[in-house]
DNA sequence: ATAAGTGATTTGTGATCACAGTTTCTGGCG
DNA sequence: CGCCAGAAACTGTGATCACAAATCACTTAT
């Protein structure tokens, strides 16, 4: 078997809720697996061979495909081939620039419209993190701290930048979770300690500093995986 | 006949060249339509209606419709209805400093890139703008300020904020093309000359400053619109 | 006359089919 | 043994149909 079958795919599965339109049930599940690194850079996505794999049929594939291609999380190629992306060096650093730069907006933004309920909701998800860190259970490390991240910034009523932001998570996902992957143990500063202890005191420059700094540890994580640069461009 | 009529729209078409897919046709006829105003905030657009003005099937309509609502161009309501958003001043002004921010930094990033061949194409593009400014030719003075815009981020290979940046373009569309409309006669001081000579000098910071003037200046000019407000929010 | 109820129409969604372009496999030639 | 042509399989796209949900319009009861 190629390693370039489009069917030689293990996709997690999700339970698919009532109120959920079929097409979205897909991009949902594309759109954890992408995130989770569980489909690699590279490798090729039919719609057909994803319908037979869901059991749905090729309809709502298709949509949910061309909504992620539309995000940039995956990439149609001339031949009208749908690929995830590969990650080039330039490109990381790029969309790492840009997460700072719209997360510490986001997150200024945010701030006038933080109440004590949303704080004690983030301590509650920094919580989970941290239950996480402690297993080294990479994706929901993953999951939770995107779930962080979205609840500040979403309380802003009149947010507009979140779209962007997490088409930018989904350019980085699958990446990351491969780079992260790499490492023993995820070991950070509860960066979300200081968002939090700056969203009390309504102190904005320690929120966006709080911010900046959580994303820079981040991506200086991520760089410090041996052989990093393998990762980059020309992964079989 | 209801003002809410799906089928009651004067779209502008545009020829639709062999290489195109219908889907990509409908969809830029659509953007199109969006960025010139055409189509007003509140609009009801159904698929089958729009298939049958442009005559083609539903299929691809429905496409275009859903690449349009994930870029944030028209909003799928809860009823599964797709209607233009309407604009609020607080959506308005945090898409302003998002363009702002992300502008000047992909501004910054293409520095490095531009030569000398993009520097002239970038002064012909502005002389057509100033053309399209002395015949207050609203349609083209927000095309080719656009494509102005795009070619000098897209100096850097690397790019990948015009996404985004063309995500805030199509939020914004709508609202600007009517707001604009409303002014006698659109002035502006030249800050893409400003920029020019930035990019001559190889001078970041001048470069960043041009970029932010000229879009502050845009900002300023809609707001001087008389009962602008009206605009927004509740438009009949 | 107004408002609630009910049937008819319209809507988006998903399934299936036909088709053109591409890729991949295969068989025959150099 | 290597290479290229041709066929077979596969891919995305677009069209059409069936269906459930939502909307609209008309009727009816108060």
């Amino acid at each position: 078997m190629k390693s370039s079958d489009p069917k030689d795919l293990k996709l997690l599965k999700i339970e698919k809720s009532d109120d959920l339109k079929t097409h979205q049930w897909v991009y949902q599940l594309l759109r954890n697996n992408l995130l989770c690194g569980r489909i690699e850079p590279g490798k090729p996505l039919t719609i057909r061979g994803l319908a037979e794999i869901l059991q749905v049929s090729p309809m709502p594939v298709r949509e949910a495909l061309h909504r992620l291609a539309c995000e940039g999380a995956v990439e149609v190629k001339n031949n009208r081939r749908v690929i995830v992306p590969s990650m080039t060096a330039e490109k990381f650093n790029e969309l790492s620039e840009l997460r700072i730069l719209l997360e510490t907006h986001a997150a200024e933004g945010a701030l006038p419209y933080i109440k004590q309920q949303d704080i004690e909701i983030l301590e509650q998800m920094d919580a989970k993190i941290d239950t996480a860190v402690e297993h080294n259970d990479v994706d929901n490390i993953s999951l939770y701290n995107q779930a962080f991240h979205r609840h500040l910034y979403c309380a802003n009523p009149f947010q507009v930048a979140v779209p962007l932001i997490e088409s930018l998570w989904l350019q980085l996902g699958p990446f990351s979770r491969i780079a992260i992957s790499k490492l023993e143990k995820v070991y950070l500063v509860d960066r979300h300690v200081e968002a939090l202890e700056a969203l009390r005191q309504r102190n904005l420059f320690g929120l966006r500093r709080a911010i900046e700094a959580d994303i820079r540890d981040g991506i200086a994580s991520i760089k410090t995986v041996d052989g990093i640069h393998d990762y980059f461009e020309g992964v079989a």
